[in-house]
RNA sequence: GAGGUUGUAGCUCAGUCGGUUAGAGCGUCAGAUUGUGGCUUUGAAGGCCGGGGGUUCGAAUCCCCUCAAUCUCCCCA
């Protein structure tokens, strides 16, 4: 038999891993319960078509699809024949497959919203902490089965919710100590953008294009927009607008002159303006910054974006999100707005990791280990094992007769920071020797008043 | 989907120009130590050199294929 190994791109993670990976999720769940989003969790997999062609093409492709049961059934044999053609031709058919690992949170989310709306008391306010899959080639900062850590809210369309996120998003990393800064910008100003270029048909190309200002530079960034044969004038526009440069406020201002013939653009300025003097006002510790080459990649956005970008690691967005102002309609329900943000929980531990950021304390536990002289004393140590539980404390002894070098060791490797000694000696007394691992002092004291002094 | 790098003990890695029985450190287990951990010290176990094929008298080493890990591009958290 070969090796087991597990499928590229998935993790097993041991109890060091996961207790760093508890204080995020728990840090940020505690946030979610603060700002006063309810949980919710919905299936790992969702109907085919419920996610596909909300990704966009990319996105449609990396979808984790499952592959139907009883394909093997003599009496379908000639249906399934017919159908495996369509999908070598790259289409889906429900004769193969009709359910799909979910993407992302948001769509599971907004189908969740579309089949109860008549029940849910509006604006509602959820958050979701789950693993996602997507079928991409693995890399850094990159798996194929991953958590992401969503808050979201429906049935609002102010602009005070999207202030309410970047206070979220501050108040997540300020908790985390992990600095980062929080990037916004609006998918109006795009579009305005691409109004004033009169290629609004074209937008996508030239947000994609655009958003790759920092990784490739201006220079080769006007040098795609120059090949996307727009108007003549397009390029200098576009590079006006990759100009702009200053405080947030400057930046607004001068993009709100630059977009002034599109009633749209001006939309989207008038709208960033608002969440950003709020926010101001509000102060945050990460800083936020007005960033008009931030376009993300999911076409659902139609009001203000966002994206984190931890400070001092080289990785990808750590966090992102944005407005939706008709996601249900995609499910038959209209005229339900929302906004929701995301945290990448596998990234932000790499980030953490990298910049040694976990708290010792916090991950640290006060545990108390059993040392023992034999079968003699099992029933007694297990009596004591018993009150210790009770009152909430972590205590545990060693399964096995064997020599006291041998259960310190085990203690020291397990991260017992103190052992409590019973042999013949002390059980007559009724006593117990307690051992503070880290700084060597041992003291006699009675059994009795153990718990009350490890309490 | 395109390209690069790397696969040797549980882990991190040496291994010369192709040459005898493939090594080290850490870890594990046992002893030194019959009621006291960390330090020290002695010893042991542990390997299809990722897999398959080829060249050669001879391959961990050279060539081809394959699998896996990892990184970059694309795209994303």
């Amino acid at each position: 038999m070969s090796k087991p190994t597990i499928p590229q791109g998935t993790r097993d993670f041991d109890a060091a891993t996961l207790r760093k990976r508890y204080y995020i999720f728990n840090t940020i769940k505690q946030c979610f319960e603060w700002f006063g989003f309810e949980p919710l969790e919905t299936p790992a997999m969702e109907n085919l078509d419920t996610l596909m062609g909300k990704y966009g093409d990319e996105g449609d492709k990396l979808i984790f699809k499952i592959l139907n049961n009883g394909l093997d059934r003599p009496e379908k044999r000639e249906k399934v024949q017919e159908a495996f053609e369509q999908v070598l031709q790259g289409k889906n058919t429900k004769e193969i497959t009709e359910r799909a690992l979910r993407y992302d949170l948001t769509i599971p989310f907004a189908r969740f919203v579309a089949m109860n709306h008549q029940q849910l008391t509006l604006p509602y306010k959820r958050y979701q902490l789950q693993p996602v899959w997507r079928a991409d080639r693995p890399q850094k900062g990159r798996y194929r089965e991953f958590y992401q850590c969503d808050a979201d809210v429906v049935g609002t369309e102010s602009l005070q919710a999207d202030a309410d996120f970047v206070q979220l998003y501050d108040l997540v990393f300020t908790k985390l100590n992990l600095p980062v800064t929080i990037h916004i910008n609006n998918r109006k100003i795009l579009a305005g953008l691409a109004e004033i270029c009169e290629a609004s048909e074209q937008l996508t190309d030239i947000t994609i294009a655009i958003d790759k200002l920092d990784k490739i530079g201006k220079p080769a960034v006007l040098e795609q927009i120059a090949q996307l044969s727009l108007p003549v004038h397009a390029v200098d526009t576009v590079d006006n607008f990759l100009s702009v440069s200053g405080s947030n406020s400057d930046k607004l201002h001068t993009v709100g002159q630059l977009l002034a013939a599109s009633a749209l653009g001006t939309e989207g300025v008038l709208e960033l303006q608002t969440i950003v003097a709020l926010s101001e006002t509000l102060e945050t510790k990460n800083e936020l910054i007005v960033d008009f080459t931030l376009a993300r990649g999911l076409n659902y956005y139609t009001g203000a974006i966002f994206e984190i970008k931890a400070i001092g690691v080289a990785m990808g967005s750590i966090g992102g999100g944005g407005r939706y102002n008709d996601l249900t309609g995609l499910f038959g329900v209209k005229g339900i707005a929302g906004i929701g943000i995301s945290f990448g929980l596998d990234r932000i531990y790499d980030c953490m990791e990298e910049l040694q950021l976990f708290p010792q304390q916090a991950l640290e536990e006060k545990k108390v280990m059993f040392l023992h002289m034999g079968d003699a004393c099992t029933s007694f140590v297990m009596q004591q094992l018993k009150k210790l539980r009770l009152q909430g404390i972590i205590a545990d002894y060693y399964h096995q007769q064997a020599k006291l070098d041998k259960q310190f060791k085990y203690a020291e490797r397990k991260g017992f920071g103190i052992v409590v000694i019973i042999g013949p000696e002390e059980m007559e007394e009724g006593t117990c020797q307690v051992k503070n691992l880290s700084t060597g002092n041992q003291e006699k004291i009675a059994v009795s008043a153990l718990a009350e002094f490890l309490g």
